[in-house]
DNA sequence: TAAATCTTTTTGTGATATCATTTTGAAAAT
DNA sequence: ATTTTCAAAATGATATCACAAAAAGATTTA
């Protein structure tokens, strides 16, 4: 049947953009901020008549978020967001703490004055957002202060991989979110700042992996066990 | 104008394999062997006419392909095999050590005496091609070598991103190859076998990077510049 | 009541048609 | 000879159609 159900996050929609790259980044921004539950089966048609498209650039969208694997293309044909079992959210945690520890050391060297005052006024926003319990807000802000650190390098190649482990967790952190008490925010973003201004490798390294431990990452085997067992 | 030009390894295609999946694994393949040159334009139309199908699996294969970075779609919408830069290639390198040194990480606790004898088989099989000569053969197989061990993990989620470096590697070192004399090829996995046999964690990691810098990865700024330049 | 079988519906895949944009290359202008 | 203009061809994007596989319901059987 038709899935009535799911309602995507607006998203304007540029003069020159595809069908298929609206509909890609609406998509991805929906399962970022983990508005679709892993398990949901997704269907080209559903989602064509909900999008009032034809199923091609459906399609086409659809393939591409799951060469990101932030879907699953059973060999059943079926399409879903991926399950998350412990094991694998381990995986992505250390995986993500890797990438982002190699992205901060790259981007480092081409980080400027300008740039620490622009995260410093976003930083400011996403205190505003933990402020007015904006959820879909803070991960949008914080995910942008990450990116901005990171493609300071302008030859980096590691960020669609980063995007990629965000992609993978975003389903999840819903989850998470319900079942702990109080998503436990510690900011470690003022860390990161000082870091950068004193351009501070290992204490900026460190920062950037507090930040990720103290996230969702700072779940342990036996809660992840009841969360998703 | 049609890529007559463009002749693609051939593929066995089992029975259940959709058009699309099999257009994509030929193209993937012909682009880690370095048989598409950067900067080549690819259309859709062309493709299926050499292929001998419709521009539907042509164009979801290739969408996939540039998800991963291996193709590239230009604002234009013209689609082409990335440039390598001197800057972009030291990143590719940079992080694909990185990628692998993770990978190998989390890996070793799943290393088992079978699966060490079964890389020592394929390290012999990697030893004849060099005797050979035989290019193509050495490049999958060292490949196929270095996913077996990461795959070693269950859970790991890291191999389609090593897999997303070695596409964007892949159609520089045919040109590398064609100007440095001889692809320098020194055997480091000798001590990847010895490290994986006495589970030696910093011996591993140490090798697995050697092994990297040891291929295109020795390249150093000033020869990529001459080559590339 | 539960399991198995058959029919109907739904779904993904691939081919084809159409349209707008871009490229190409010839003709005209400088 | 070089640049500009413009018509023809090629190309990517999307919609639609046809087909085979899979899922869902309905019916029968144990």
């Amino acid at each position: 049947m038709l899935e009535k159900s799911l309602s995507l996050p607006a998203l304007s929609r540029s003069k020159d953009m595809t069908t298929q790259e609206y509909i890609y980044l609406r998509l991805r921004k929906a399962i970022l901020l983990g508005l679709i539950a892993p398990g949901k089966p997704i269907t080209i048609r559903g989602l064509a008549e909900v999008l009032e498209t034809s199923p091609t650039p459906i399609r086409e969208a659809l393939r591409r978020l799951s060469t990101e694997h932030a879907l699953q293309m059973l060999p059943n044909r079926r399409i879903v967001v991926p399950q998350m079992t412990p094991d694998r959210f381990k995986e992505l945690i250390m995986l993500r703490i890797a990438l982002e520890e190699h992205a901060a050391h790259s981007a480092l060297p081409f980080v400027s004055n300008r740039l620490v005052d622009k995260l410093t006024a976003l930083d400011d926003q996403i205190d505003k957002a933990v402020v007015d319990e904006d959820r879909d807000q803070l991960i949008t802000l914080n995910q942008l202060f990450h990116k901005s650190i990171y493609t300071a390098n302008p030859d980096q190649v590691v960020m669609p991989m980063i995007e990629s482990i965000w992609l993978q967790l975003g389903p999840f952190t819903r989850i998470a979110a319900r079942n702990v008490k109080e998503l436990y925010v510690v900011d470690y973003h003022k860390e990161i700042l000082d870091a950068l201004r004193t351009r501070d490798e290992q204490k900026l390294i460190a920062a950037v992996t507090d930040d990720i431990q103290g996230g969702v990452g700072h779940l342990h085997a036996d809660a992840l066990e009841r969360i998703l067992g």
